[in-house]
DNA sequence: CCGGATCCCGATTGATACTG
DNA sequence: CAGTATCAATCGGGATCCGG
């Protein structure tokens, strides 16, 4: 019995709405939120830390675009200040592997594609004589 | 004895310079050029129709950028009219593997993330009586 | 103060020519 | 065919403002 997907989606189509999902994931800042996540959940501050650099605009349009998703879950406390945790859900859990796998490969590649990019740039900048 | 990585990188770092690499990856273009030449090499017209609604601009910067940082090959053939094949390195086939299972993830998945959209904006939009 | 929305501006992207 | 150049549109970052 197939009780989820019933029809091929196709991510090399262009219209395809399944590719609105892979752009979602395939996103610097998705791959180090929900690699965040998944070690525990966060509040929003917290992420912000944890994931430097990122501002809190694009932390919050993300956080929004992963819960409609229904990647994450956002509950809220109301203390005073206001405390908002946000935590996978399985579905999150799921894809966050492929997302700690590239962040891993970037971390362990690094020497080598920087190596990659020295000889590039060495062959590329000096074309004189 | 330790032949690749001689230093730890942390992508989590903001100023960690293997960023502008989970940054490449971590893309929808890349994820999609990648994962087309991961079946076969491709010329530049190929990969142009393989992924749908990509740009030349965008193909021809990203393409520049994954040879730079040796996941790609470019070899030019001095034909009339030119021909520029396009193929993975033994390090971009390593990589491609993650970011084929975001694709896949994508579109086994889109069925289930269609209904936790459907349930957010339900909730969301009507919050009338 | 925390979480988040808004506005402004520079940086990227995309569509459309144009060239070797 | 495989790009480059150009310009409009969109997106991301930073500062500012707001509600609890």
């Amino acid at each position: 019995m197939e009780t989820t997907s019933d029809q091929h989606w196709d991510v090399y189509l262009k219209n395809c709405p399944c590719r609105d999902v892979l752009d979602l994931l395939a996103n610097k800042w998705t791959a180090l939120m929900l690699g965040a996540l998944r070690r525990r959940p966060h509040r929003f501050g917290e992420l912000r830390r944890a994931v430097e650099g990122i501002s809190q605009k694009m932390l919050t349009q993300n956080l929004r675009a992963l819960e409609r998703d229904g990647l994450i879950t956002r509950t809220v406390y109301p203390t005073t200040p206001p405390t908002v945790e946000y935590a996978l859900t399985d579905l999150g859990t799921d894809v966050s592997r492929h997302l700690v796998a590239l962040s891993t490969w970037s971390q362990a590649n690094f020497s080598r594609i920087r190596e990659a990019r020295e000889t590039f740039d060495s062959r590329v900048v000096e074309p004189v004589s």
